[in-house]
DNA sequence: CGTGAGCTTGACTTGTTTCAACCAACGTGG
DNA sequence: CCACGTTGGTTGAAACAAGTCAAGCTCACG
């Protein structure tokens, strides 16, 4: 699959070296789009680069935005804010990720995203893509596969706000990361770049900071995982596993 | 609108007599769909009709469906549950839902789904649906709209069992079933048809029975609300609204 | 060198759960 | 017709998980 990189690049639809070089290139939306025009009719759809830096909103809820994020660099993440300050972070976004699919038919965003890290994004227009959706078959299955999952890792998050552990939904988190990041090979011995502040982790498993702190840290004693310098490692992944009720 | 329903109903495609009597009829996939075999071209999709008793599953997590439910009549309710028993409801289907956008690109179902009355509902072939989802922008667009109101919900269900209070979490419960009511004509001076039990209560907000009823009759007491032989009715609309925090 | 963001820890409070007993309504079968 | 189990609801007491408040620490940054 690598090797039609370069071809990619070159075809009327140019996706742009950064994000072929992305490491979550196979299973992003970007990929499915050069393929997409290369093996159906040509379409041009030039998507502007961004790069946000961190702590810096990519958009806040009820933007009108007429244009689809997909991230290529770095971790994000979006959520809903209360009047009153409350928050609820429901997904953290990682190279290849949508920011979320429903932008694609409805131009008011639901809720905000903000980088995490420091974000480098390519942004689609929202009506072109919508097009290519018609015109690209393949596009489509690829693209309502991305809906399917969303939808699947929307009702794992109801189940474990509802009815999970501070442990549990801790250990979930981790282990949910880690994954997302072994597909896309950035985890190598059950290590990982982990740039979440104990805020960030609090308001994605709806506890309060200082507990979280204090799970972290029984963890920690327990030898189940490690974290420094933004690098997490994860010790004992069959006890974590255990903890996580995986 | 209505005064279309006889012609709907003998068009090349039949939506059958039951669904245009449907109190949801404007609102339904249903209706998208005879709309557009109406007016784009024609399509034979028949879809099969059933009905199940309360209590009774309609499908279980993990089942392959060949096939898209559409609820016609009835309360139904879509849940995860764990192995050890801990069950979250992801929503409530009334008259006009589809079971879960999901299932028309995913034949495996993401969660079961529970009669609460009695129900009957269509059940569309899966295939069928999809390829008239292609034939027909204006059944698309229908359809991405559904799917977009799909995902706000799973967001606010996110925020409501991370971040909000019991009484909240039950107050918005309530005002969320009398504005889907409403929309169906079937709320009357701030009264409805409530067949939820306390339990069921319990699983969609993420808390125990006991506490929901302990809520609940917090909330008659300071005379909010009124439940009684499976009718509830607000008693105080902007008092329900202030704890509710809408 | 001060300031602020982030982490850790401890003491205390509170919202929610757990456990338990009890009652009412209902269906079922002897 | 009554005895019986089942399901659903109510209430109270005790236990517990998580929240709140607070202090002290490190570290990065201007």
């Amino acid at each position: 699959m690598r090797e039609n990189d370069a071809d990619l690049k070159s075809s009327t639809f140019d996706v742009g070296t950064a994000c072929a070089d992305c490491p979550a290139f196979e299973l992003n939306l970007c990929h499915a789009l050069a393929q997409a025009a290369k093996q159906g009719p040509p379409m041009t759809l030039r998507p502007s680069e961004h790069t946000v830096a961190a702590r810096r909103l990519i958009c806040r809820a009820r933007d009108v935005l007429e244009v689809v994020p997909i991230i290529c660099q770095g971790w994000a993440a979006s959520a809903v804010t209360l009047p009153d300050g409350r928050r609820q972070i429901l997904s953290f976004l990682l190279p290849g990720d949508v920011v979320s699919t429903a932008l694609i038919f409805d131009p008011v965003s639901q809720c905000s995203v903000e980088a995490i890290t420091e974000v480098r994004y390519r942004a689609f227009k929202r009506t072109e893509f919508k097009a290519a959706l018609h015109t690209h078959p393949s596009l489509f299955d690829k693209f309502s596969r991305v809906w399917v999952d969303e939808k699947a890792s929307a009702n794992q998050l109801a189940i474990d706000l509802g009815r999970r552990t501070a442990d549990e939904r801790i250990a979930r988190l981790i282990f949910n990361l880690s994954n997302k990041l072994a597909q896309r090979s950035l985890l190598r011995d059950w290590t990982m770049d982990f740039p979440l502040r104990q805020h960030q982790i609090a308001d994605a498993t709806g506890l309060t900071v200082v507990h979280v702190g204090t799970v972290l840290s029984g963890f920690r004693r327990a030898g189940l995982l490690d974290i420094n310098d933004r690098s997490l490692t994860i010790s004992d992944p069959a006890g974590l596993r255990r903890v996580a009720n995986m």
